[in-house]
DNA sequence: CACGCTATCGTGACCGGTCACACGCGCTCG
DNA sequence: CGAGCGCGTGTGACCGGTCACGATAGCGTG
């Protein structure tokens, strides 16, 4: 399992990194001439920039980002606040991240909060109110990041990524997907199907009413539709699944919206083994448009969602908080629904 | 989309964080003492700790990370370097790392390579060339994570996550799981059922040969059966069902072992368009055993991998290294096959 | 009572960058 | 021809922790 290494770096010499007053003394400058030349400064000579260069690269000289963070006051970091890293809306957010922040030169970090118990939540805000987390993304989709955004000291430079619902303002710049009319235009397909209702199997939510569910509501109470009780399933498959028996015990649902891909498949496999044909007697929905989705037979109806656009958008709002600059203008690619074969009109109208 | 805030951080006079010359000052006592008990130096007197404690309680301190990680020449973190962090694999395995850096108080960053052009892997093994950076764990499950290993300075403390192949010895700790058997036992799987042999959609691979691959290959040729092309197929999905299109159109094939469980979804996909029933006429397997594959129709075979506890042994391993201490000794989980419903013997026997 | 030892604590220098400021130089301008 | 200015560069102090060392007090021992 584990190949120890023969001379590995734990017994070379570890020669001291070269530190810019190295550099400078090798290219004959001054230590604060070659602060400048990292930090492309016009007010240098072109030949002594070239001659700083060259004494950079033949001593492999690597700046040091903790000693520039100190001196700075602040890291040019940003560190990504999250509940959970595998769940595809939140790696997805964390890849948008990640991708802006590469590309602006800016280190990545990643705090994951273990839970939403108040000692858990502390110890997440505490954490990211060190100057060397930089900027702060904390993904709050879920009570636990509510929580540490909620925790979080004025003056550490934030933005939260969120759902779109009727979230009360925290005073702090928020960035939001609107999955809220998302919702509603999935739940609307379904009844434009003819469906009599439609059932809801929800992701968990901080007061029970995430923008899904909200913009589910919404369409239902529009159309006048009955509004069954909805199902909690936490993140879990397996919880989905066994409310997919539940429902597909009952005749009367023949139309499920699932709070995300992962449920979907769950109640989905349900319904398949209680052999309730998806979608010719119940249509399933989802919503995130995993990957594989598109793949599953059937091919599963679901909401795409713009994680990524919604990560970059947060690094940007971010970085200008840090900076205290003027947040920038964020276009985000709206939800939209995307119709596959999971849907279809009911096999009875009732 | 982005909500601005009223009277927000950027407004706010950022007061100056409290240092331990503050606190020091506050509790009466010199920044040295404050130093020990954030340390938790025995050489404190209890009634001294308490006082101090206090004054960092009350002053809402938190030490700086950067600052600690100039005077100690080494940060208390972990980076990872990644080439994705959205596949399952690679996802599962920072997850490992980052629950076993929390628990031991170490950041973790993450920087992830563009692609394996030498300019990507030079930029990204500069990046971690950085003492700030701590101890470094590459994933190193593909060419560019291959290279990036390559291109490390010997005195970074890094150790890599990989697959099980006879990779040639880099002189560095590396952590595997082994793969390699296990691609051979789910072949045998495969070939005990009947089948006449077995062809490999194949992730891609340094030099075209990965643990994956190569345990499919032993399994072949130890049991004497045709040894088909492999196909390659990325990490897509499409390219995977691309690929079973053509794999469905060929009656000889009825059993298929796919690089991981996406790929395997994707020839699923087009052996199901193709009406090809699996696992009636043909068996597929996958690797990974990605949370939904237990809950598709049908459920997939599949060979489960402890990624986590790779990441885990991982970060240990590095921060061993760091340390300059002896390697502890690692116990990973094998990976096993779990045999589901998406495999069975052959329609008819050629 | 002098001595040494340990427990506890404080002082100075340092890590590797940054900032603010001063300085020398050549040029323009009154 | 000297004052003023801008360019390019160097010096000192500083960020907030760490280390190495020294100082003091309290104690037991011969």
């Amino acid at each position: 399992m584990i190949r120890k290494t023969a001379g590995g770096p734990s017994t070379a010499v570890r020669r001291a990194a070269p530190s810019i007053r190295d550099v400078a003394a090798a290219a004959g400058v001054s230590y604060q001439t070659v602060s400048r030349v990292l930090n492309g400064s016009p007010s240098v000579r072109a030949d002594t920039r070239t001659a700083v260069l060259e004494a950079i690269e033949t001593m492999g000289f690597r700046p040091n980002r903790s000693a520039r963070a100190l001196g700075l006051g602040r890291a040019r970091a940003v560190t990504v606040v999250t509940s959970d890293t595998m769940l595809y809306g939140y790696a997805s957010t964390l890849q948008g991240i990640e991708e802006a922040a590469r590309a602006a030169g800016f280190a990545v970090g990643v705090r994951v909060i273990e839970s939403d118990s108040a000692d858990d939540v502390r110890q997440a805000a505490d954490y990211v109110a060190d100057p060397s987390a930089g900027a702060v993304v904390v993904i709050a989709f879920d009570p636990a990041g509510a929580k540490v955004l909620a925790a979080l000291d004025d003056d550490v430079p934030a933005v939260a990524a969120i759902e779109a619902s009727g979230r009360r303002d925290t005073g702090r710049v928020v960035i939001c997907l609107d999955e809220r009319v998302a919702a509603a235009q999935a739940t609307e397909h379904l009844l434009a199907l003819g469906h009599r209702t439609v059932h809801h199997v929800a992701i968990p939510s901080e007061d029970g009413s995430s923008g899904r569910q909200a913009g589910w509501r919404d369409a239902l109470v529009r159309a006048g539709a009955p509004i069954p009780a909805v199902v909690p399933a936490g993140w879990d498959m397996a919880a989905a699944y066994a409310a997919g028996r539940r429902l597909a015990e009952d005749p009367l649902v023949t139309a499920v919206l699932c709070g995300n891909d992962d449920l979907a498949l769950g109640v989905r496999r349900a319904l398949y083994e209680q052999g309730r044909d998806v979608p010719g007697e119940v249509s399933v929905v989802g919503f995130d448009d995993i990957p594989g989705s598109a793949y599953w037979t059937p091919a599963l109806t679901t909401v795409r969602m713009d994680f990524t656009g919604l990560g970059r958008a947060c690094f940007e709002a971010a970085v200008a908080q840090l900076a205290g600059g003027p947040q920038p203008e964020v276009s985000l690619t709206a939800p939209c629904l995307v119709v596959r074969e999971s849907t279809a009109p009911p096999r009875t109208k009732p």
